[in-house]
Formats: structure tokens, sequence, C-alpha cells
DNA sequence: ACCCAGGCATTGG
DNA sequence: CCAATGCATGGG
């Protein structure tokens, strides 16, 4: 079934996350397309003009498929807002034109997802949380589902360490499957709340919580400024030395007010699809 | 054989 | 309040 985005839409820049830092079984790309299981069925999302072609489509898939094209973000009055205030990003966002950064539909899956990429490479943490996901997880077709949050409750710390993770973030992850967290209710919380709570949960810091309002709540002001590849790209965009602060980093996002999210996600973009400008 | 990578909790001053 | 430390793997 065919589904239209609306312009300005680039499928290849809006799904290089599936393809960078090795597969992520949950996510999986797959002879040009995203496979993911929604639900018991696997649904494939693949290119077509003017938009996505998704095998199977109903209104639950639909709803799924639109957090991981990122469809929800208004890339009109992104553009608008980056010509009217800042030279850097404007042209960022000219030569990331149609750049959709995907929202992680799950949660759960999205902090154990942080959790996995905590202090290690990208690399290291899609390979250790594709062991974990093909070992705890329910195989589909080709993708598999993320491992649910009772099969996690009930892991022992040794099925995470065998798959790579560190004692520590096993007993992370299987700490966060057992807290009572009411994700429905942190959808709507504020920003400063939503963090506050997911703060309180051991193995959770600030990164982890900013990158919840980012990547799955995709909450307009959400800015990682701890993030080291955000500070890598303002050093790269912004600075003209070292790696700015934590501090600067937060200082320079409310410039950015209210498009912090997608800023982040463009500077990034700028770092690993286009390069650093020159 | 190093060293660093999209942090965090813990411990000690 | 802030500095130092350990963590486990992948890639350079």
């Amino acid at each position: 079934m065919f589904l239209p985005i609306p312009e300005p839409y680039d499928f290849a820049s809006s799904t290089e996350r599936f393809r960078r830092f090795g597969p992520d079984l949950a996510n999986l790309w797959h002879e040009g397309g995203l496979h993911r299981v929604v639900g018991s069925r696997e649904v494939r999302i693949e290119a077509a003009p003017g938009g996505v072609d998704v095998e199977p489509l109903d209104e639950e898939i639909a709803a799924v498929v639109g957090k991981l094209l990122g469809l929800e973000f208004d890339l009109g009055a992104f553009q608008r807002f980056a010509g009217e205030t800042d030279p850097a990003l404007a042209e960022l966002v000219e030569r990331l034109r149609g750049y959709r950064p995907p929202i992680s539909p799950d949660p759960f899956e999205t902090l154990v997802t942080s959790i996995t990429a905590q202090q290690v490479s990208l690399a290291s943490a899609f390979a250790i949380r594709s062991r974990m996901i093909e070992r705890l997880g329910e195989r589909g077709r080709v993708a598999y589902a993320f491992p649910t949050r009772e099969r996690l409750a009930a892991a022992e710390p040794g099925e995470l360490t065998a798959a790579g993770f560190s004692r520590r973030k096993a007993e992370y992850v299987i700490g966060l499957a057992q807290a009572d967290l009411d994700y429905a209710e942190l959808e709507r919380l504020p920003d400063d709340e939503v963090k506050a709570l997911l703060v309180s949960v051991r193995g959770l810091g600030e990164w982890t919580a900013d990158w919840f309002l980012a990547r799955h709540l995709a909450r307009p002001e959400a800015w990682p400024a701890g993030d080291l590849g955000l500070r890598k790209a303002v050093a790269a965009f912004y600075g003209d030395g070292p790696l700015p602060s934590i501090e600067e980093v937060r200082v320079l996002g409310a410039r950015f007010a209210p498009f912090q999210n997608l800023t982040a996600h463009y500077l990034l973009g700028g770092l690993y699809l286009v390069g650093p400008a020159v």
C-alpha cells in the first residue's frame, strides 16, 4: 500500500541511522527496505515516488510507520526558522533537504537502546544490542521484535553479560524492566517532569532522558547537550577550537528554541550524512 | 598492545 | 559541591 509523504522528503538520509553503525535487528535494513515487527506482523517500508510503500498496512501500522519516518516534524516551519535566525543552520537545512529524523516508536526499547549506547561507540552498542535482541526477542520473517519488558524483567544478568553487556548495564536494564514507570503518563508530562522521573531510575541519567524526549517523545525543545556527537557537531559548525563543554552546548541550545530537537538532529546529520562544512 | 567511543553510579575528598 | 574510578566491546 502506498503512503504519501509531504515534500520535502528524502528516504535515504532519513533511514541512514538504521544502516550506518551496523544492523539493528529490531529496525532492520534488508534488501533496500526497513523491516520492523508491529504487533505480531512484520512490516516492510520502501521508497516510492512521492512517499513510501508499506506492506502490510493498517491503522496501527501507519502510526508506527509515521514515527519511524519522522512524519510529525514540521520541516517547513523549521526551514523558515533556520533561514531567519542562523546562516550555518540554514545551510545545513538546505544540504540535508528532506531529512526527517526517525522517532523511536516504543518507550522501553528507546531506553534500553540508550543504555546500550552509554559510553561505548555506537558500533559496539549496535553489536551488543543485536545479540541481545537475537537471543531474547521474537523472530519475525527477517527482523526481530525487540525483547518485551516482561522478558527482560525475568532475565538473569548472565543472559545479558553473555551478549556483551557490562554487569552494571545488565542490572540497569533488568531494573528498568522491573521498575514501575508509567510510560503513558510520561507522554502527558512536560519535559522537565519527564526528565525528573526518568533520572530517578538507576542507570538513566540526563543524557538518556534528553534522548528519550528527543527520539521517542519528539519534543521540539529536547536538546541533549551532554551528547558527545552533538558536542563534536557544535565544534564543527559553531566553534573553532577544542570540544565545547556541556554547559557551553546547553547555553547555545537556547538560540534554537523552539526547534532544538530538529537542530540537534540536523547538526548530527551534518557530521554523519554530508561531512562537516568546509 | 594500546586508545577511544553519542554515560552512569559509586566512592572519597 | 566536585574529582577520580570502573565498566566491556568494537574499531582504529
